[in-house]
DNA sequence: AATCGAAGGATTGTTGAACAATCGCTAAAT
DNA sequence: ATTTAGCGATTGTTCAACAATCCTTCGATT
C-alpha cells in the first residue's frame, strides 16, 4: 500500500537509524536506484522526503548528503527539546499519556536488566516521545519525532560508550514519579536539569 | 539559482498565501505543468516540499489537495503555539531580538494607521515570529514559519471581517513593553492569554 | 425503484531514456 | 607554483510511455 519512494525512503531512514550510512556520506542518485531497484526519479522523491525531515541535506548540483551536526546544531536542537519537552511536563497530561511515561520507564529497566544498550536507547527516545505526547498535540508529537531522529544520526558515536546512558535510568524514574505525583514544576526542574547535562555529555563527545 | 521545482513551490505558495488557491481545491499535476511550462515530475517535486509543510495534503493516487485546517488542527495550531511562544518569551532573549519585536509592533502601527488591513495581518505575523526568535533557535524559527503559513491558509475568511484584528495592537504593545522592561512572566501571560482569546476567535468564525 | 456491479475515462505512480547544466578534478600552459 | 582549459561524472529537468488506482457512468439484476 505505501509508495514505491516511501518505502525508499523508509529503507533510507533504516540504514540511517543504524549507522550505515554515516554523517557526512554521501547518496549517489543512481547507486541507490540500481541498488533498490527503483527509477532514479523515484530515490529523488524519497530524497525530497528524507531531507524535509533534516536527515539529510541538498547540495544544490552536487548532490545529497547524510546530515552531520555541528556543534551549533547540537544547542540548536537541545533548545527545542527544552522549549517542547519543558512545556509538555508543566502541562501534566491525560492518565493515559502519564501511563505511556511510566511504560517507557519500564522498557527502559527492562532493557538495563538485559544489557541491552540498543534497547536502552530507544526506551530513553520512548521516554521522551512519551514526555512531548503529554501535551497531547499531534503536531508536537511529529515535530519531536523527527527531532528524535536528527538525533540518532550522531549518537552512534556516543553508543561505542556504554556508560553514555548511565544514571539517565534514575533520572527518568525521578522525572516520572513527580510527574504521577502531580508535582509538575519539580518534575520540569528534574527535566530541564536532565536536558542540560545532556547537551553538556554530547557537545564533549562531538567537542573539538 | 533556485532550482526549477522551487519556484514552482514558491509559485504556488504564493498562490496558497493570496487566497487563490482556496482550502481543500484541488491541484491537478497535469494542468499545474502546462500552466507554469514546466514537466510534471517537477512539479511532483514541489508537492513533496509543500506537503512537507502541511500546506498541501496527499491522497495516494487521489491527487493533491490544499490543505483544510479543521476544529482539531486549529486547537492543535494554537497548542503548538502556546508552546513555543511562551517558551521564548519567558528566555527573554537578546537586545537586538527585542529590538525586532518592538520594530514589528510599529509596523503594525503605521499599517493601522494607513488603514491597511492587509499590512496589519503581516504585522502580526512579524510580531509573533520576532517573539518565537528570541530564543535564538533556528529549528524554532522554522517550526514557527511553517505554522504561520499554516495559519495564513484560513485566514482568510476571517480577513474579511476588518474588526478581526481589532484589539491586538493594543495586545502587543503591552506584551512588548513588558518584555523590555525585564517582566517576563508578565509577559508570558499576557501573551498566553492573547493565544487563548485568539484561538477562541478562530474557532467561532471556523465553528459549525 | 433501488442496489449492485461492470466498463470507461481520467489521474496518479513509476519507469526509462535522453539532454543540458554544473561541479570537481586533472593535466597542460605560463 | 598558479592559473586555465577541458574532461568526466552527477545532478536537474524534460519527455513519453505504461501500470495501477480511483471516480463515474451506465446498465443489469432483484
Amino acid at each position: 500500500m505505501p509508495s514505491v519512494a516511501d518505502r525508499v525512503a523508509d529503507e533510507l531512514r533504516l540504514q540511517l537509524a543504524e549507522g550505515i550510512l554515516l554523517p557526512r556520506a554521501r547518496l549517489t542518485e543512481s547507486t541507490i536506484a540500481e541498488d533498490l531497484g527503483v527509477s532514479r526519479n523515484t530515490v529523488r522523491e524519497a530524497f525530497a522526503e528524507l531531507a524535509s525531515e533534516r536527515l539529510v541535506v541538498r547540495h544544490p548540483n552536487r548532490g545529497v548528503f547524510v546530515a552531520s551536526l555541528e556543534p551549533g546544531d547540537i544547542h540548536d536542537v537541545y533548545t527545542v527539546r527544552r522549549v517542547i519537552e519543558v512545556s509538555a511536563i508543566r502541562g501534566g497530561g491525560s492518565p493515559e499519556a502519564v501511563a505511556a511515561v511510566r511504560a517507557a520507564v519500564e522498557e527502559g529497566r527492562l532493557a538495563a536488566a538485559a544489557n541491552d544498550d540498543e534497547g536502552l536507547g530507544t526506551a530513553n527516545q520512548h521516554f521522551h516521545k512519551a514526555i512531548v505526547a503529554l501535551a497531547g498535540s499531534r503536531r508536537l508529537n511529529t515535530i519531536m519525532a523527527q527531532v528524535l531522529a536528527e538525533m540518532r544520526l550522531f549518537f552512534h558515536k556516543a553508543t561505542m560508550d556504554a556508560h553514555f546512558y548511565s544514571g539517565y535510568l534514575k533520572d527518568n524514574e525521578e522525572i516520572c514519579a513527580a510527574l504521577e505525583a502531580g508535582e509538575l514544576e519539580r518534575a520540569a526542574e528534574l527535566l530541564l536539569a536532565y536536558l542540560d547535562r545532556s547537551e553538556e555529555k554530547q557537545a564533549e563527545v562531538h567537542g573539538e
